[in-house]
DNA sequence: AGCCGTACGTTC
DNA sequence: AACGTACGGCTT
């Protein structure tokens, strides 16, 4: 009888292949082992993920898997599954994630090599080769060398055309890499039980709730949970139940944002646990994340520390997950494979019967309302404290900075204190206006504004980065004067300057601060105190060492809210919120102005009276009138290509097919998306939503099947 | 015509 | 992703 394999390879590709299996590997065929198979011209590694008894496909002839490369799984059971669901509800690579789950001893390398011929040696020596094609040949010699290793010393741009015509007039040799990593021994070795009987701080009323969570945690039963509160309580709340989760001789797995550090947490938990604590990401060398990854999956690592891709782990034995700053939108992964932590540690918590415990004390709040409605919010006690914001509504005032703002810097300036101010723009302005016949300089290629800086006398394209230099007079009716509209952090820096002219200024953002040491000596200089006033973007909000300051500015946090994002209230509310941390609490009774011309929006309002329960409500009521995540499911679609036309067809293509699919799906657009960064390329988008989240799923599977576009799909639930 | 860079569609 | 293929602008 023949049998079929189903096989999924670590290529950005959201589908599955299959593939006849050869008579004599009809034992060794299995799911969970990797094979080697042909796909399109070349023979690639991939991962068998079922194997099919009939014949799937009748209108495609199917090749012959090549070799089994495995003889026993090197993916389990649960780890298929898991990854299954997870590429799934993104419409994402399955062979990605399964190549994420591999320690890196097993990860499957693709490397090709290039080698002169005979042929090539003697047009060599005979000078008939092109200027590009002489460069290659005398780098090779009579080595072979990678593609990418070629491209560096090279510098030739497009190698792969210039390779596959030297390739067709027989001057090189395409090798094929070979790569035969082996067998992982198996070492389980038994887990220390603990011993430690360290002091915590957990109010009374949630450790009684902690300690509910043993009930479903002693019969593996999945519960979720949600922490609303501080850092620190919530911390004391995380060592309390990973101690309970120790004792039953289980796995912890604790995510954190990509951006917090992960050091001083290990530290801390080291001491009060008194377990080493691993951690597990990217930036390890290979030989760290291997020995890692055997400790996990040997079961004497215990606990896991780590950006979203801990959840890759091979934690066999997990009791408990944690999903710490649940708010974070570094969660989300962008890049092939496209999937958020949140999501894939509540697919890992349900599928292995284990806790997932999130926690924040600014949640997003598809997360609250789901904890509120499901009965598992816990309110940790905080401290209570309220720091001392004043709103300055800057409409009814002339000048870049308000009167508050000028004031409070003043007093700070006096009493020889720092300040910060932030402000999410870079460059002096956003745009350039002629005031006489309006027009404003844009990018031929993106079609939007471009940015004003001053230092450099430029305009500069926020997308494609492309910049000119400013013309004095406007370019079309010759005026004077072009006004600068929206400011940014240079003009901050300039206005002050001229009103602080004894003081030090510096500021941060990613134009002036282009490296990383640059970064450190301006964050170094400020903590030394030798900065009076630093004016920062983003990229300085997301500083997490920054020492709490008497005075913070924030200006214009409204400009958040102009993005086309459901989700950009959420967003200003968390930013202010994140920002007004820098301010020291305590008595020292820090100064906090926002300076805004939308005073009274409810994100503002409720971020600066440091009420997330009150912002909470009026966010929730605006997501159900819309249908808004998470009343529904949600899914953006966007078509990428040079040309609107084709991506307008195949949009209403599209649009027809989920309509065909299932009259329960809202659909919103075709709409034009707005430019991706980086890219001169035009996007045209389609929204869905639905009620289930599984119509929405298979809706997507079925109807982007035989879209022949580019496509990113994003996912909100 | 040959060369070079770029864009797009396909891979069982 | 890696590959074939097709196309348009460029040098000889």
């Amino acid at each position: 009888m023949t049998l079929y394999a189903e096989v999924v390879f670590p290529l950005p590709l959201s589908q599955s292949f299959f593939y006849i299996i050869p008579p004599k590997d009809l034992d060794g065929a299995k799911p969970g082992v990797r094979i080697i198979a042909p796909l399109g011209h070349k023979m690639q590694a991939g991962f068998i993920v079922q194997v099919h008894e009939h014949r799937p496909l009748a209108d495609i002839p199917l090749k012959e898997i090549r070799e089994v490369i495995d003889e026993e799984a090197v993916i389990s059971p649960v780890a298929l599954s898991f990854t299954r669901r997870l590429s799934a509800h993104y419409c994402s690579s399955w062979g990605e994630f399964l190549q994420a789950m591999l320690p890196p001893s097993l990860e499957i390398k693709t490397s090709a090599k290039v080698r002169l011929t005979e042929k090539g040696i003697e047009a060599l020596q005979n000078k008939t080769l092109s200027r590009e094609e002489k460069k290659v040949a005398e780098i090779l010699g009579t080595n072979a060398y990678s593609a990418f290793y070629l491209r560096r010393r090279s510098g030739v741009k497009s190698l792969r055309s210039l390779i596959l015509r030297m390739d067709k007039k027989g001057l090189v040799q395409v090798l094929e890499g070979k790569k035969r990593p082996k067998k992982r021994e198996p070492a389980p070795l038994r887990a220390r039980p603990t011993q430690l009987e360290l002091d915590f701080l957990v109010d009374p009323a949630a450790r009684s709730a902690l300690d509910a969570m043993a009930g479903p945690l002693e019969k593996k039963i999945f519960a979720p949970f949600y922490l609303f509160g501080d850092r620190d309580a919530r911390r004391a709340a995380y060592v309390h139940l990973i101690r309970s989760v120790l004792a039953r001789s289980k796995q912890v797995l604790y995510l954190l944002p990509e951006l917090a550090p992960s050091g001083p947490l290990r530290d801390m938990l080291e001491i009060r646990l008194g377990e080493a604590v691993g951690s597990f990401h990217g930036q390890m060398s290979e030989n760290a994340r291997e020995r890692e990854w055997q400790k996990i999956k040997a079961g004497t690592r215990r606990i896991a520390v780590g950006p979203r891709s801990v959840l890759f782990a091979p934690a066999e034995n997990v009791g408990l997950i944690i999903v710490d700053e649940e708010h974070d939108d570094a969660y989300v992964q962008s890049e092939s494979p496209v999937y958020d932590a949140r999501r894939g540690a509540w697919l890992i918590a349900a599928e292995r019967g284990s806790l997932l415990v999130s926690g924040s004390d600014v949640p997003t709040v598809e997360a609250f309302h789901k904890a509120r409605t499901g009965g598992y919010l816990i309110t940790l006690a905080g401290s209570g404290e309220k720091k001392n914001v004043l709103i300055a509504d800057d409409r009814s005032e002339r000048g870049l900075l308000t009167q508050a703002l000028r004031e409070g810097l003043q007093k700070n300036l006096s009493a020889g204190r720092p300040s910060l101010v932030f402000l999410n723009r870079r460059g002096y302005a956003s745009l350039l206006f002629c005031p006489r016949c309006g027009l404003i300089p844009k990018c031929e290629r993106c079609d939007i504004s471009l940015a004003y800086y001053k230092k450099e006398e430029r305009l500069v394209c926020r997308y494609c980065n492309s910049s000119r230099p400013k013309t004095s007079s406007c370019p079309a009716c010759g005026s004077r004067v072009m006004e600068p509209r929206g400011v940014g952090v240079e003009a901050v820096e300039e206005e002050l300057r001229r009103l602080f002219s004894r003081a030090r200024i510096s500021s941060f953002d990613s134009d002036r601060v282009r490296t990383k040491a640059a970064g450190e000596k301006v964050l170094r200089n400020f903590r030394e105190g030798k900065i009076d006033i630093l004016v920062g973007t983003q990229m300085l909000a997301h500083q997490t060492e920054l020492p709490p300051v008497a005075m913070v500015g924030i200006i214009n946090p409204e400009a958040l809210l102009a993005f086309a994002d459901f989700r950009a209230s959420q967003k200003a509310f968390q930013a202010i919120h994140r920002l007004m941390r820098f301010a020291a609490s305590g008595d020292s009774g820090a100064e906090i102005v926002i300076q805004t011309a939308f005073p009274d929006h409810y994100s503002i309002r409720e971020a600066a009276g440091q009420d997330y329960l009150a912002y909470f409500d009026q966010e929730i009521r605006f997501r159900r009138l819309m249908n808004y995540p998470p009343f529904a499911a949600m899914a953006e679609v966007v078509l990428v290509g040079r040309d609107r036309r084709p991506l307008a067809r195949k949009a209403r293509d599209l649009v027809g097919r989920v309509k065909a699919f299932s009259r329960d799906i809202e659909i919103l657009g075709p709409a034009v998306s707005p430019p991706s960064p980086g890219k001169g390329e035009r996007g045209v988008q389609v929204i869905l939503k639905s009620r289930e989240s599984e119509t929405l799923e298979a809706c997507l599977a079925e109807c982007l099947k035989t879209i022949g576009a580019r496509r990113s799909v994003v996912r909100y639930d």
